[in-house]
RNA sequence: GCCCGGGUGGCGAAAUUGGUAGACGCAAGGGACUUAAAAUCCCUCGGUAGCAAUGCCGUGCCGGUUCGAUUCCGGCCCCGGGCACCA
């Protein structure tokens, strides 16, 4: 922990310069040695889990990092000021490929190099000021919770909830290793440059697919989630309803075509499409395959071109963004498929973008329904075949476009004049009357493959039995542990080379075995910390019920750009971790706040643009509170925000502001507290100038409020700026008042600044605890009652009304308090400046918004 | 390519439900204080025409709905995020 050599100051010292060092560090020692953040479970208070997405530990804080950890704890003090039971963790996502980066790069083991930034970044938290209960803080590369993360997938495994196939990777055929989708840079190697190849390897997969309709369902209900977020979820997950048919072939492959004896047993004499437009069946004009579907491979024995065009896919990364983009290829198979009403042969081809692994690895194609078929068609001169027009009768033309909207039936057979919709009903139910096909509801998300065949990882627990295959290693035997101290040099997973880590022996037979030597994921541990923070020192349960009573987390805070995959496979483990009976809720996060990237000359701030701005070096030259400040001055959270070094200077400005201004006005507080202590403010004596005061601040206070509870922090510390220039407006004043005008605005200046203290202290914790103890307050402002508005205080006696001819702005009333609509609109017509211009006009209409405006219109 | 966002002064932004566009801050210019500088304080600050009062224009672009549109609808342009092995 960083800590201050000198004493904090004596609170009674007279004290002109605001240093931000001293408090800061005297206000982080307090509540170090208070235990101001730690927490346990209290069920007469209502709880709060605030949660902000723990860092990957990557040497030092970005300001991406200060911001997320900003807006967290801000919203954990606030909460904690309205009296919650409020739980704020903090940990390290361990595990991941950077380390093994570090670790080539610096001859470092990455254990070394993981433990000595997490206690650095610990360092710069603490620093910071964020309020967490460090009690609580873990790392997932530790054995004690990984473990479990490994029990729960001997559990799945025995659900029949994980499975093992092939699913292709990338290859680097010369370092003989796979490749991470970022170390495939434009289709190379990003070490030797060497083109990348895909290959099929065997690896573990979690059935989130089973969960697919629940995934989907349940997203309804987070109505405290972001709608883009829900809708890019809805997207991904891309529930389907369609139909699943098969494509008899023609003839039975050649005997020199089916190859190997392994391969003829999979081959089978059909292919099996799905497709969500059946309506359009009648049009298919080819089907396609994936270069690795059986049918292909069995082709391609006797097509050299074929078999060349299938080598040359092997050189795709396996990136959908990539898969999409590129040019679109195939060869003709030379086979045939008869179409499944019709009888007719339609060609097969191989091509680029079908995959094998999604769906079946084979499509139908639909030339002028489908612009993607349409194109491919275009380009190797197959046949478009029209069974769909518009439903206005309009002519469309499918040899410029592909037509893809729904509409009626044509040159159809038996379905023709049919609409779409009544066709995708005939078609689905002929299929299955003849056997061919059925309805069938489709998922885009695909299960989720967790093996990484890399070293800086949980190792996955199960042990490779010659004569018992696959066995999950018994509970007793977890954790399966990672050996930390190797040599890490060169490529490929260290543990592989490490037969002391592989050779066991079977659970079940006894005899010799080898460890799985892949590891997780690093999602998978970023899938549940949330829910181990609620009791990270269990040792015999993954959770106990200390997670009923936290979760869900009341509020997640995080970038944006983990929407999908973080955020879909969290809520995927809490499903799991529900079913297997740790935790009661259906959901781990009832509020989502994805904040904003930080960027600074308009684009993202990365090591690699050489724009990044160190928080360290700003929080030794401005302090913590400053840069909190400008953080959540600069922009909304959800917003990106843009730095700027003189916004730094503005908010630290600012800061000097209030201080000064508290210990100037010392004099005139202290009596107004003591007279607060023992009662409210009375205003019965007060001035015009002291009424407006007081309502302008309590106008502020409200609008603060309303802000803090829709997480808009830049306009409540406008709110906060805009008090405090209203407090020194009225200086010349307050300092000159005598007798009763001099009691009025001894009261009301200590309202002003308890209240500015308290609005301001989730955001700037330090110096608005130390003026909370300076001004002689009982207790830390921490735990000070949050400011209610006084609505007496906002009662005006007039309102002014803003007055438009034609919708354009042409004048302004003052109408007294109250007055109804026809008293406004007299008012609006008499006014002069409006009269010019509607002199000589007939008034042919009035709009009155009470309270605000009058519109006429001539 | 597909999915999801965003675009308002010189800059970051505000405008809570369709009702005063630009609050608050930054930068800039002018002034006060100072031997000087820093710090601090005061004034001006969307564009344009005008001595001024004031007028006209203005929220990425084009069109629509409305008494009234930054806000709602349709079409486009540009920028950003994600696309399953970065985290």
């Amino acid at each position: 922990m960083l800590c201050a050599d000198s004493e904090p100051p004596c609170a009674s010292l007279p004290m002109t310069d605001y240093q931000p060092q001293e408090i800061e560090t005297a206000a982080q020692r307090h509540w170090e040695e208070q235990g101001s953040f730690r927490v346990s479970e209290d069920a007469t208070r209502e709880k709060f889990y605030c949660l902000a997405m723990f860092p990957y530990p990557s040497g030092r804080l970005h300001m991406g990092h200060v911001r997320n950890y900003t807006i967290g704890d801000v919203i954990a003090r606030y909460q904690r000021m309205r009296g919650r039971n409020v739980l704020q963790p903090m940990g390290w996502d361990a595990f991941g490929l950077p380390a093994e980066n570090a670790a080539l790069q610096n001859k470092v083991p990455p254990a070394r190099w993981t433990y000595a930034n997490i206690d650095y970044m610990r360092g710069q938290l603490r620093r910071l000021g964020f309020a967490y209960d460090w009690s609580r803080e873990l790392a997932t590369c530790k054995p004690d919770y990984y473990r479990w993360e490994q029990w729960l997938f001997t559990k799945l495994f025995a659900k029949g909830l994980v499975y093992k196939r092939t699913a292709p990777v990338n290859w680097c055929p010369k370092d003989l290793t796979v490749l991470a989708n970022e170390q495939v840079i434009e289709g190379r190697c990003w070490r030797c440059d060497t083109i990348v190849e895909r290959k099929e390897i065997p690896q573990w997969f979690m059935k989130i697919t089973n969960y697919a309709d629940e995934l989907l369902e349940d997203l309804n209900g987070l109505d405290g989630w972001p709608e883009a977020v829900r809708t890019m979820q809805r997207n991904w997950i891309g529930r389907s309803e369609g139909v699943e048919l098969e494509f008899l072939l023609d003839s039975p492959l050649s005997p020199a075509g089916r190859g190997a004896e392994g391969e003829r047993a999979s081959v089978r004499e059909s292919l099996t499409v799905y497709t969500t437009r059946p309506d359009t069946l009648m049009g298919v004009t080819y089907v396609a395959v994936a270069a690795e579907h059986p049918l292909a491979q069995c082709a391609a024995v006797t097509n050299d071109k074929l078999a060349a065009f299938i080598a040359e896919c092997k050189h795709t990364e396996t990136a959908e963004a990539v898969l999409e983009t590129m040019e679109k290829k195939g060869v003709d198979t030379g086979l045939k498929a008869l179409h499944p009403i019709t009888g007719e042969p339609v060609p097969i081809w191989v091509a680029n973008f079908v995959l094998m692994g999604y769906g079946s690895g084979a499509v139908m194609a639909v030339p002028a329904h489908d612009q993607r078929d349409w194109e491919f068609a275009k380009k190797y001169r197959l046949g478009i075949k029209q069974v769909i027009h518009p439903a206005d009768g309009s002519a469309v033309d499918t040899g410029t476009a592909a037509f893809v909207e729904t509409g009626v039936l044509e040159d159809s057979g038996q379905f023709t004049g049919l609409s779409s919709a009544h066709a995708f009903a005939a078609i689905a139910a002929h299929l299955e009357a003849q056997n061919q096909g059925r309805r069938q509801v489709h998922y885009r998300l695909r299960d989720w493959g967790v093996s990484r065949q890399r070293y800086w990882g949980a190792p996955i627990p199960i042990i490779n039995c010659p004569a018992c295959g696959e066995v999950p290693v018994p509970e007793d035997q977890l954790p399966v542990v990672l050996p930390e101290d190797v040599d890490f040099e060169g490529v490929g997973s260290p543990i592989k080379k490490l037969p002391a880590f592989y050779q066991t022996s079977c659970p079940t037979c006894g005899g010799p075995a080898e460890r799985e030597t892949d590891t997780f994921d690093t999602f998978m541990e970023s899938s549940w910390y949330y829910a181990r923070f609620a009791c990270p020192d269990s040792d015999a349960a993954m959770l106990d019920r200390r997670a009923n009573y936290w979760l869900p987390v009341d509020q997640y805070i995080g970038g944006i750009e983990h929407a999908i995959l973080h955020l879909l496979y969290a809520r995927f483990f809490h499903k799991l971790m529900r079913d297997v009976g740790l935790v009661s809720s259906d959901e781990p996060f009832k509020r989502l706040l994805t904040q904003g990237m930080v960027l600074k000359d308009g684009s993202k701030m990365s090591k690699s643009k050489g724009n990044t701005v160190d928080p360290q070096q700003l929080i030794e030259q401005y302090g913590a509170d400053t840069v909190r400040v400008f953080i959540m001055f600069a922009s909304p959270p959800e917003m990106s925000l843009e730095w700027s070094d003189s916004g730094v200077e503005g908010a630290h400005r600012f800061l000097k502001r209030l201080w000064a201004y508290v210990f100037d006005l010392r004099d005139v507080i202290m009596p107004g507290i003591r007279v607060l202590s023992t009662g409210s403010i009375d205003m019965t004596q007060a001035q015009p100038a002291q009424r407006t005061l007081r309502r302008e601040l309590h106008e502020l206070l409200k609008q603060a409020e309303n802000d803090f509870g829709r997480y808009q922090f830049n306009t409540v510390v406008a709110a906060c700026m805009k008090i405090v220039n209203a407090l020194y407006d009225a200086v010349p004043a307050v300092k000159s008042g005598s007798g009763t005008q001099r009691r009025v605005d001894e009261a009301l200046v200590a309202e002003a600044v308890s209240i500015l203290l308290r609005l301001l202290a989730p955001i700037a914790p330090h110096i608005t605890h130390h003026l909370w103890r300076e001004l002689g307050y009982a207790g830390d402002i921490l735990d000070a009652a949050w400011p209610q508005v006084d609505e007496a205080a906002l009662v005006r006696d007039s309102i002014d009304l803003v007055v438009q001819v034609n919708g354009k702005l042409r004048g302004r009333v003052s109408v007294p308090a109250g007055s109804d609509k026809a008293v406004q609109e007299s008012a609006a017509l008499a006014d002069a400046a409006v009269q010019r211009f509607i002199a000589g006009q007939a008034v042919k209409k009035v709009v009155v918004v009470p309270g605000k405006l009058v519109n006429i219109v001539i």
